[in-house]
DNA sequence: TGTAATTATGAGCATAAATGCATATAAGGG
DNA sequence: CCCTTATATGCATTTATGCTCATAATTACA
């Protein structure tokens, strides 16, 4: 990687993903396209802090979304980013099995 | 993804890589292991930053390292954080290219 | 046009993260 | 032992992030 204004739009993408509640937002749109409606019960914190999180992830170009009335629907934009989700989970898991190993030995 | 916990470690991976300072170490640590000796140099900034960079680093499990003599080594745990990278770059990428089309268009 | 439902935003606060300076710690070689 | 080199850490400062409350804006519909 030789340019700098690409990483840090790479840095923008993965800080965008790596808040706790963002995150759990990506996960719920694996089922697919959700309004704002049904994602901020589902998250259990104040409506103005999903929707700064759901705005951050569109303004970060991972989320697209659609106004259908008064619902506003998100969804993700890059279907790459559950592979990139799918990929960290794997590196976790194998982290989490290697501690678990340690631990045993020591 | 049902459980917190590792909903947890996925984001403290993400956010230990998110860092514009710590996403360019990585990105010297593909051309293999080297010493921090090698890389504070590389980066601009304070001996003192970097050092704290590198033990987030390896307190994230990303990265390992070894001493020799004085100097302590660096390397990139599990390749798959490469793969990573790479898809983090490939999405930025068509990112990019799709605004500056849609820039066009309008 | 008034009201209800949904989403966004401004203000303020609390906490976390990043940084640099000075200093401590650790290892190796005279 | 002392000195040099390399790395880590305590402290203070600054900046960024996330949260909530109250309120605004938008749309639909009576």
């Amino acid at each position: 990687m030789l340019d700098e204004n690409l990483l840090l739009l790479e840095s923008g993408l993965l800080k965008a993903i790596s808040q706790p509640t963002r995150l759990r937002i990506l996960y719920f749109l694996k089922e697919g396209e959700k309004c704002a409606c049904e994602i901020i019960p589902e998250m259990g914190e104040d409506q103005s802090t999903i929707s700064r999180h759901l705005n951050h992830l569109k303004d970060s170009g991972i989320l697209d979304s659609r106004r259908e009335g008064v619902s506003i629907y998100y969804r993700i934009k890059d279907e790459r980013v559950f592979d990139l989700l799918h990929l960290v989970d794997e590196i976790i898991r194998i982290q989490v099995k290697e501690k678990a190993k340690t631990v045993k030995v020591i």
